[in-house]
Formats: structure tokens, C-alpha cells, sequence
DNA sequence: TTTATTATTTGTAATTTGCAACTATATCAA
DNA sequence: TTGATATAGTTGCAAATTACAAATAATAAA
């Protein structure tokens, strides 16, 4: 049998590269990490500070002043939890919304070129597989059991 | 048709998790970069710095700090290539061997924990969709059309 | 031989990261 | 109620990572 690690070596690190370059929008510059955050703040309902740490595995103090970043550039706002106030709501702005919706576009844009190199059928053979193995991942206890998203 | 890039957020992701741990080896601990640096290596002929920096993206000087780290960790040695005395070919110590090894098998058994949640022609499918991907990458010329490996 | 070009290394400065310690709020237990 | 404990998030560091610009060293080209 093959040497799986090699596999997913090479297409996790393309991914990377695809990510990479993905997170210019007109004038504000993010990184990638911050897309990741922008991301998941948009993804999930009414998350506190914890959630998306968590959701990204991102240290809670490296976290914490990554959204102050976000905040300063006005792409999300931190709104007091009214039952708990020690926790704070995360959700995006206006821009920060226009900046996510940008991204997003963008990635598809590469992706559905990516997938334009391939007829239908095995388009359809590997978008299943990513579900299958998004599935396994999920189920694995070694990697991602505890986490969401 | 459904959200491409949510699929593969997620995948990257994990993968990303998957990844995050499996860098510490016995008494040696080496950060994600690195272990990326290792395999490149180990899986290059005779590779220049420069082939290995452009393979992974890498800015040049960043990677040059890079190797002098795992040189002095014992795990790389730089040698003077003795037709073109600027460049310097990297190659494995046999304790870098062990490492790059060791974080091989690792990867794997994380790998087959994964699959082991599928049946064998789920698996299959999955492999097979896999390699697919990473040629469409290949061919792409938004994303990955200039890198090897 | 002079002039590029290429490979790699340093100077320096900004950014990112994570551990430990701190604040503030909430919960639990007697 | 009150004290002890736990949780959410923020700062103080200090180390690691990064990249741009400039330097070095060797080769290629004119």
C-alpha cells in the first residue's frame, strides 16, 4: 500500500499555498489566521472568544489579541454576553462581513478552477470523499474528536 | 451546488491539528516548519536550499535561519555542492533520518486511525480522490502551477 | 575583465506566539 | 450570606518566526 502521509502532505500544502494568497481585499490586508477567525465569527451563531479559540485550537491569549487586531481594523465588534458578562460575544461588522464574503468568493474562485481541470464524474467522486473524510476525522479520537466545525 | 470552500476549510483544518502534534519525537522537538523542512529533504534528491525554500513557500532568508536551527539540532547537514560552490545541498543526519521517520510513522498511524472509520471501498475512493485533487492543483494554474513535490 | 546574476547569509525590526499572572464575573457549598 | 473555586478574558513578559534590505561570495555573460 502507498505511503498515505505523502498524500496528504502534498495536497495539505498546496491548500496552504491556496490560502495563502487569498486574504487581500482592496485595502485591508489580513492574515491568514485572521481569515480563519473572520471565518469561523461568521459561521457560528452568537460565539464567544472560548468557542472560536477552540473551533481554531488557537492559544486563548494569542487569540485574545488577534480580535483586538480585528476590532482596531473594524472588522469585529465584542459585545458583552447579557446573562454571563464575562463573556464576550464576537460578530463582524459591516466590513468585516464584506471582507469574509470577499474571501469566501475568492477561495471558491480557485477552488472551481482547481475542479475545472477535472470532468464531472471525478468531481463528484472527490467532493464525496471530502465529506467521507471530513466524517472520519471527526469520528477519529487522535485528531479531532473534541473539536467542532 | 453546495459551499466548496466550507468542505475544504474544514479539512484543512484538521489536518492542520493533525499535524500540529505529531512534531515531538523522543528528547526532540521541533516546531511544524520544521518538520516540514525534514520531510522535504528526505524526499528530494540532493535538493539545494533554494529547491526546498520554493517547495514549501518559504521566504529564502527565514528558511536559511531555519536550517542553521535544525543544523545545530543535529538533524541536517549542509554540504558545499562541488560544481557550483554557491550552493549548499541539504541532507539528513542519521539522527534527522530518525526524526523525519519517526514523524512519518506517526502521521501514518494518526492516518489509519482516520480510515479505519471507512470501509475499504470508501477508502479506496477516498485515496484515489485524493490524487486527483492533488494533479487538478498541479494543473492549476491559480494556486500551485509553478511547485513541485 | 568588467558587469550582471544567482545562492545564501546577516542586520534589523515588526509580528506572532505561549506561559504565567492578573482581573472580573459566576457558581458551589456550608 | 460568605468564602472557596472555577471560568472568561486580558496583560506582562520573553522567545520564536517572519520578511525586507543589504552584504557576501561564486558563477555566468558581455
Amino acid at each position: 500500500m502507498e505511503n498515505l502521509r505523502e498524500l496528504f502532505q502534498v495536497m495539505t500544502r498546496r491548500f496552504g499555498f491556496l490560502n495563502k494568497n487569498c486574504c487581500t481585499t482592496g485595502g485591508t490586508e489580513i492574515s491568514l489566521v485572521q481569515s480563519h477567525i473572520l471565518y469561523e465569527i461568521d459561521h457560528q451563531h452568537n460565539p464567544s472568544m472560548q468557542q472560536i479559540a477552540d473551533t481554531l485550537g488557537i492559544d486563548i491569549t494569542t487569540f485574545s489579541r488577534q480580535v483586538q487586531s480585528l476590532v482596531k481594523m473594524n472588522l469585529v465588534k465584542k459585545t458583552p454576553d447579557a446573562e454571563d458578562r464575562r463573556i464576550q460575544i464576537l460578530s463582524l461588522t459591516t466590513e468585516g462581513k464584506y471582507v469574509a464574503t470577499t474571501i469566501d468568493e475568492q477561495m471558491n474562485l480557485f477552488l472551481n478552477d482547481v475542479f475545472s481541470h477535472m470532468n464531472d464524474f471525478e468531481k463528484e467522486t472527490v467532493i464525496r470523499s471530502i465529506k467521507l473524510l471530513n466524517n472520519a476525522m471527526a469520528k477519529s479520537s487522535m485528531c479531532c474528536g473534541n473539536i467542532q466545525g
